[in-house]
DNA sequence: AAGACACGCAACCGCAAACAA
DNA sequence: ATTGTTTGCGGTTGCGTGTCT
């Protein structure tokens, strides 16, 4: 199988209908985040063609993600929500792993259910690149010594009590900046965890409804802007306007 | 310093199940 | 009941990077 090996940029004419492959850049993510933040998701399919580029108050459709479904299906579940867990696997993890496979074999979205933040793949390399090798060896070794024994090795140190979690450096750093119709606004900056996005857009939720509320209860006419942006890659000024911002409150 | 090698992980493919028309 | 479409899953590939020689 060839897989292209660059990155799929977004909006190069000269592949203007094929659909993209490889792997994702940073503004192919804020693309589906966005999209699937404030719409959410009626078939992947369609995510990918909604998530055009939004740009002063249009819709600007030549900017579609040129993407299938299938693989904005996968670079969400995989990589972009926002309750994925961000730090490695753990000691106790890997126990869970190797106590799940023994019962549920390779069904690894079962046991990927069974551990929250965990997605299927993640604990399918995990298993295939560490674990397996590891009984492997232990295999190896046993029956060297006369030992048929296949049960896994014990782990060895788990690099993770020794250090603080580290963002994986390909995972986007989103920014964001809230803006209300008078000109006041908030702003803040993170990993794309999307946890502190999540929570500080909740907060926010939180103080406009009962500022709402405080002012007749009504709907807002207010305008709000939210952007997110990759801090690596887009100045920090870039803003992008959503039409129909409101509707996202209530998807948070 | 440079090439070889090993490893981790993102993303692809094919297939099957679920669902809609 | 049939056909077409979408989704979800597991296996696999190959790029990027770190380590070794």
């Amino acid at each position: 199988m060839a897989r292209k090996p660059i990155h799929a940029g977004v909006g190069d004419e000269g592949e203007a209908n094929k659909e993209r492959k490889g792997l994702w850049s940073p503004e192919e993510d804020e693309r589906l985040f966005t999209q699937i933040t404030y719409h959410g998701v009626s078939t992947w399919s369609s995510v990918a063609q909604l998530a055009g580029k939004i740009l002063n108050f249009e819709l600007v459709t030549d900017f579609w993600l040129r993407r299938s479904g299938k693989s904005c299906r996968l670079r969400w579940m995989n990589y972009l929500r926002p309750d994925l867990k961000k730090e490695p696997i753990s000691k106790r993890e890997e126990e869970t792993i190797i106590s799940l496979q023994r019962s549920l074999g390779n069904r690894w979205s079962a046991i990927a259910a069974r551990m929250p933040g965990r997605t299927d793949n993640e604990i399918k390399n995990y298993w295939n690149s560490r674990i397996r090798k590891r009984r492997n060896a232990a295999g190896n070794k046993a029956s060297r010594d006369g030992d048929s024994s296949t049960e896994p090795a014990p782990a060895e140190e788990d690099p993770t009590d020794a250090a603080p979690a580290p963002i994986p450096s390909r995972f986007p750093v989103f920014g964001c900046q809230l803006l209300d119709g008078a000109g006041g606004g908030i702003s803040f900056a993170g990993s794309g965890s999307g946890e502190s996005i999540q929570s500080t857009i909740t907060q926010q939720n939180a103080s406009d409804e009962s500022e709402a509320e405080a002012s007749g209860g009504g709907q807002s006419n207010m305008l709000h802007f939210l952007s997110f942006f990759d801090q690596d890659y887009y100045p920090a000024d870039l803003l992008v306007d959503v039409p129909g911002a409101m509707d996202a409150w209530e998807i948070i």
